[in-house]
DNA sequence: CAGAATAATAGTAATCATTACTGAAGTGCA
DNA sequence: TGCACTTCAGTAATGATTACTATTATTCTG
């Protein structure tokens, strides 16, 4: 199935891209209202699938009930808060080492990949001040 | 709040416990269902949340849209097969590299834990056989 | 041990994120 | 332009989980 050049799909991409929240789909479906009031939360759930399958974007399957769409697809791992629900990314110089030992034991027990996330509060959480 | 002891309560903790599959709580549910035919889905996730927040048992939120529920507190992690969805231990022993190296990157981020996955085929996985 | 206070239960209803469906509209290639 | 394919908005359905309720069990206190 070739991916047809939409308004729809454009606007979300490029909004989910101006992020660095890492927003869940009714999140982005409100942005992506103000400049296409008429868009259908169902649109933004399925091109946010297929962007993903595309490798256009990461879907995040962390903890908490919701997924959350990353527009940065370049490896990197993310920090949530566990009070405030917020997810930011963990800076990739920070798991040097880290991902140095996640490959070896990957390539040991010929697997795919892993997924990691850092559990924590932030700094002056919302949730808490 | 105090927990009381229940038939209900020991028999779900019992039967998760000599479990290695990482159920759900239907799947336990209606194992625990052979020996109490009275209990309720409602129940057992009531239970599995309370022995998890009591440190009984384990709550994963691994990928995939169904919680599981881990019999065995250690610390270890887990291999989940994209194509079946089993999900299995990872020997400890495999992964005393990363957890070195992440125990350090959790202290530096001042974090309180972290939650890892490692995703593949698993052999002779009965979704492609 | 009784009786009060608290906690838990079965059964059912509600919630809510996500997916599926539908008929109409848009996109892209010949 | 015409035709096949894709996508859309709007709505309905799904499915895991949580909440509610009236009843029963467990624990505490004197």
């Amino acid at each position: 199935m070739k991916l047809s050049n939409t308004n729809q799909r454009r606007i979300i991409l490029e909004e989910l891209r101006k992020l660095k929240t890492h927003p869940t789909a009714d999140e982005l479906y409100s942005i992506v209202r103000e400049r296409l009031p008429q868009i259908s939360l169902g649109t933004v759930y399925r091109n946010l699938e297929l962007l993903s399958e595309a490798g256009e974007i990461l879907k995040l399957e962390l903890s908490g009930k919701q997924k959350r769409f990353d527009g940065d697809i370049r490896h990197h791992h993310h920090f949530r808060c566990k009070d405030c629900g917020k997810v930011m990314d963990v800076d990739s110089s920070k798991t040097v080492e880290v991902d140095k030992a996640l490959d070896k034991v990957s390539r040991e027990m010929k697997c795919q990949g892993y997924r990691l996330e850092f559990i924590g509060s932030c700094k002056d959480c919302p949730a808490l001040n």
